[in-house]
DNA sequence: ATGTGATTGACCACTCTGGTCAATATTTAT
DNA sequence: ATAAATATTGACCAGAGTGGTCAATCACAT
């Protein structure tokens, strides 16, 4: 009887005690991560937390669980398995990485922090939670870019390379100035700067 | 009488000290760092830590001074302030901040946990740090890049733009990479590495 | 031997920990 | 209107960990 119906409640009570966890277990780490701070910042009782989630382990590997489906889910449901041209793909994965972001505002410091987590108490289940993730075998969606349209004197892998860096940097950049002034990302304003990057970078790298 | 003689103390036990530190305040924040776990990882005493430092406050203050001060040092003292050129300009850059990791693997994370350490003990005097910083006005190298060799049809601030969010990705990439195998970054290797993506970008920007 | 400064770690009063469970509030069925 | 069922609370617990102290020990120069 493990966290049975925490998933069919309320919508936004829901989202409230999954970043409020999160945000803990990203910040500090299983062992010093405090189930006291999660209810506090979640505005429901202790009680509530452990009948939902049996314990704080439990809590974690749920939130891992949960993160890593809804990064899938979002993911491959949402990318277009058939575009062949970088910059639409590239686009693509940074705007549902920004989807994510706005709906669970620290869902991939969780999900970097859990990989690397080191706590003893977690171990064993984070190796094999690892394990299955790797032999699941993810991004498979870049393999068969089309490289024609680049000119002939430069080379494709660092374009690829390039291009990736460039767009995850400017996410990064607009997530710090969002951060600073308290709000979100705004989904078409970082549409739009992307569109003028790969404007510039077409002049760049095309014949 | 505040940390007396622990600068003229041997070199290895300082850098244990000062890695341990800053490594549980970047980890867990003011608040929830431990000064146990400190001197458990420096392989020192409690008493030794708090007869240089007085108090876990002063410790943090003396790290965050440490810290500046030694990159701004580093940075000013090897960057060659009248180079124009936007490319060994952002390769300096770049090797002085790993030259700074290799010696200090968590100085750039505990500065920026520090900026925006939140914990109320330490406000006032952060608060204080931080205008100070931003009065002394950083980053002037950058304001007279030579320009006129990059092709007229693309945009320039794009073009610096790329250039930073790239090379900030490889070095990002080096480090995980180290990580993973448990090795520090070879200086060497980032500069032919970084050599390469130059040759890359004069092909794509320069006339 | 003696003096001096560096270094130790057991100890303190106190806070916070994950987790429990009887009591209460709320919803649903009759 | 009542009873039954379910959702939610928060005071409470034993134990662990906290920043900081200080008499005692160590290493070494004279």
């Amino acid at each position: 009887m493990i966290n049975s119906n925490f998933l069919s409640i309320d919508e936004e009570k829901k989202e409230r005690i999954l970043n409020a966890a999160m945000k803990e277990f990203a910040q500090k780490g299983f062992d010093n991560a405090s189930t006291n701070e999660m209810v506090k910042e979640a505005n429901i009782s202790k009680g509530l937390l452990f009948h939902y989630f049996g314990s704080k382990k439990e809590l974690f590997m749920f939130l891992f669980n949960y993160s890593v489906e809804l990064f899938s889910n979002e993911f491959y449901g949402k990318i277009d398995m058939n575009e062949r041209d970088i910059f639409e793909l590239t686009k693509q994965s940074k705007i549902i990485k920004l989807g994510l972001i706005n709906k669970y505002p620290g869902i991939f410091e969780f999900m970097q922090s859990a990989v690397t987590e080191a706590s003893a108490k977690v171990k064993d289940e984070m190796d094999s939670m690892k394990n299955e993730l790797v032999s699941a075998g993810f991004n498979k969606v870049f393999e068969n870019i089309d490289t024609s349209k680049f000119r002939d004197s430069i080379d494709a892998s660092k374009v690829l390379k390039v291009i990736e860096w460039t767009f995850e940097g400017m996410l990064e950049q607009e997530l710090r100035k969002a951060r600073f002034l308290n709000k979100k990302v705004e989904v078409e304003k970082l549409y739009d700067k992307a569109d003028e990057y790969i404007e510039f970078f077409k002049i760049c790298f095309y014949k």
